[in-house]
DNA sequence: GCGAAGCTGACATAAGCCTGACAATCTGTC
DNA sequence: GACAGATTGTCAGGCTTATGTCAGCTTCGC
């Protein structure tokens, strides 16, 4: 379970990357809303610790919240305020946000609360994603196409984690962009076209459909 | 958006199924374990807002929840704890509860939750709109005919989707134009015509119903 | 049976997409 | 740190598809 954490505060960051690390989550910890937001893993992350009480001159915690969701990021995000700030907790919530946490925080209870949103995430099932017979383990970074192992690239496995998380909706090819590239220097479209293409090389030409001008589709 | 009530308190009960009932809220309050165990209605429940505190001889709450998702009941549950109770709360996130809420409940901040709740569900179960034997899923970009999948071109969607939002009603030739061409060039009236020859091959002559002079209805 | 309205097959065209090839960059290994 | 191999971005040319237009036909209402 692969997570990013998002605390300015130096002291609470640590001890919280320690305390999760200890407990076996690869955790990843950045201190400013830039990084976050430029964060490339998203897709192969399980799950967003943000602290909305960023003091930081770059934007704080809700900005990245919203511009997360709207470039239709889904993963889920846990949020944190400091005590009786509710305002700031619904505002989050309606943001996109799929849970919050009052500081200070009791370790067991975000604990909890990690693996209710990894579940939920999960439907419940086991750590694969599966669809029709694509299956993909984000934990251990393996695909399988019809049982047999797929050797995909970081990009391509990005990229078919992506599809599998929303099986038969289009994936418009701004979304791919943003989810591979994060904010990085604007990329061609043709990138993704690329892409696309080397992966349908390997889990089959009909298995992702092209829908003009609005993006693809992963066939069940 | 449908919700059940699970609360014994009757004057927490009371205020809180007015208040949701007011912001358009179907609510079924009911005030012991079983008849909540017995609610026939679940699949039609958006969620489920239980109250961990139940004073019941037939049970509590955590049984209720543990009950629920050991029979693979997948509704969204927020449950609700008194102040401090915090050992409930792990313990209910770690028996299937999505989200919980402390009391006393603040209303918007529950309205918040539900609201979150409900997006997070409905990436689950598509939002589609159907008439007759045609169905159709604006996000995922998908129709059916029959339960068989149409390939549909772009206009060709914009314009089921179009007559799935009024079946039943005239569209008008102007109102297609309006909507396939949003601000664009005029467009000759014979494009539509032609949009909708196409539409009716796929979909079926008969589906749509021309009306001389006035444009054209879905036929339910 | 006449005219207007609508239908549709055929076609042109351009936008959108695909992909082989190559160069640049990254990654891991010795 | 140098190298090999893998990965990824870019380009160009070719291909496919969507869609507007036209022309001749059908249908409808009177």
């Amino acid at each position: 379970m692969r997570l990013l954490l998002v605390e300015d505060d130096a002291e609470l960051g640590r001890r919280l990357s320690e305390r999760l690390g200890a407990v076996g989550m690869a955790v990843d910890w950045v201190q400013t809303a830039e990084s976050a937001r430029d964060w490339p893993d998203l897709a192969e992350t399980a799950a967003v610790i943000l602290d909305l009480d960023l003091g930081l001159p770059d934007g704080d915690g809700l900005d990245l919240l919203r511009h997360w969701r709207a470039s239709g990021e889904v993963v889920p995000i846990l949020i944190l305020t400091a005590r009786g700030n509710w305002r700031d907790k619904v505002e989050g919530l309606n943001s996109g946000a799929d849970d919050f946490l009052v500081k200070p925080v009791r370790f067991e209870e975000l604990l909890a609360r990690l693996h209710a949103l990894w579940r939920r995430g999960r439907g419940q099932a086991p750590a694969t994603i599966a669809a029709g017979n694509l299956a993909l383990d984000p934990q251990a970074r393996t695909a399988t196409l019809a049982g047999q192992p797929l050797d995909l690239s970081r990009k391509e496995f990005a990229l078919l984690h992506l599809f599998l998380r929303r099986p038969g909706h289009v994936i418009s090819q701004d979304m791919i962009l943003e989810q591979l590239y994060a904010l990085e220097a604007e990329r061609d479209r043709n990138a993704v076209e690329a892409h696309v293409s080397r992966l349908r090389r390997k889990i089959g030409r009909d298995a992702i459909r092209t829908v003009r001008g609005l993006g693809y589709r992963l066939e069940v």
